[in-house]
DNA sequence: TGTATACGTCTACACTGTATACGCGTGAGT
DNA sequence: ACTCACGCGTATACAGTGTAGACGTATACA
């Protein structure tokens, strides 16, 4: 009942798109619409659950159809931790939102139960699998956040230009890694080295004590 | 030259603390500061750039006074983190700001510094540093921002509540573990775990391949 | 003495989210 | 067939937001 509010989500997707989240407004939003501003109301509640909506949209379309079946639980891991990036990077605006509120919404703790499938097929004792369920999604959503949002980039200020800004001898450890920094790296290698960081850390505590 | 800027910068932190970084605004700064709201103009270019100059000031009081002398490498990363999550404890609001910009004031670069100069004595090949030290600040930010934010929380909904949303069976990894799920969790100590975790990965890293 | 510069004020504009009150059509119940 | 409720949309209004532009004034230096 109600695709009205669906319609709803979508424009509003679609505002976010291609204009960034600050011009999902509700007057804007109407007008995409074809509709007064108050009459949203009548399908959400208020603007937090409008872009509540929207990310639990962007989660639903985040489950593999075929939850990734037959293949190992490290392959069903990197595909999710790869999914996250792919999506904040078709949905710049996304990232911090998932940071804002528990995973809640259905399609979000169906996501949260792959992993903990994962975990456990990977040998991780049971009382662990909750901490390393959020360690990951923690580094994946903040990861996600950080090259959405431009933490990750060089501001205004290139490496070299940074360190200037400081006496000589002051920064020792960019004095010694001064060649790597200048370089120019590639996000997709990065994350991709890190998630197999992680799934080491992962098989670490699954084969480790008790 | 114009400790006006500090004083500023000042009073609007003291309003995020006391009421919430919503509340911040020209109008409720200028106020506070005892002057019209365009009067700030001359110190601060932009609101952007009032924000970013309030999680440069917290950046500020990060810094260990001593910077750690004489203490182990995997001592000095764990007192940062603490100290971040401490930070963002006291300070909720800015745990999400910090993933909004990149480190570029000079306490920001002395903070990575220290991060670079433990992870080389740790023995991490240079080549791998800097993008250890990403891996390592984003999930300490991830943590703190989560933690501040609520993602961490249940929300409205208790985990047993979350799970009845869905049918039997379908979520096979919250099934099994439900012992450990309906258990309330310290943070204090999975923290602890975490970055236990976490300089086990550089030892990993550091003694590993090449 | 003149002038530049730092600092502050006042007014105004274009927005924001949303409370309140009202109107209109449709479908169910008596 | 008449009423009533309800879903859905509109109109108006209010309090709040960031900030552009024009205008003052006081201090420092030529």
């Amino acid at each position: 009942m109600s695709g009205r509010r669906e319609e709803i989500l979508d424009a509003a997707l679609a505002i976010a798109d291609e204009h960034g989240i600050g011009k999902v407004s509700m007057r804007a939003l109407a007008e995409r619409v074809g509709v007064t501003p108050m009459a949203l109301y009548r399908h959400v509640s208020d603007k937090a659950e409008l872009l509540d909506g929207m990310v639990g949209r962007l989660l639903a379309g985040l489950l593999p159809p075929d939850a990734g079946k037959g293949r190992a639980w490290h392959e069903r891991l990197a595909a999710l931790g790869y999914a996250v990036r792919g999506m904040a990077r078709r949905h710049p605006w996304a990232a911090q939102l998932l940071f804002s509120r528990p995973a809640v919404t259905p399609d979000a703790v169906r996501v949260v139960d792959l992993i903990y499938t994962a975990l456990v097929e990977a040998g991780v004792p049971d009382r662990e699998v909750p901490r390393l369920e959020r360690l990951i999604s923690t580094f994946v959503i903040g990861f996600a956040a950080s090259e959405a949002s431009g933490r990750f980039g060089t501001g205004s200020l290139d490496p070299r230009g940074r360190r200037g800004r400081l006496p000589e001898g002051e920064l020792p450890g960019h004095g010694r890694l001064a060649p790597w920094l200048d370089l120019p790296w590639d996000l997709d290698t990065e994350f991709e080295a890190d998630l197999d960081d992680l799934l080491r850390l992962i098989k670490a505590v699954a084969g480790g004590r008790d």
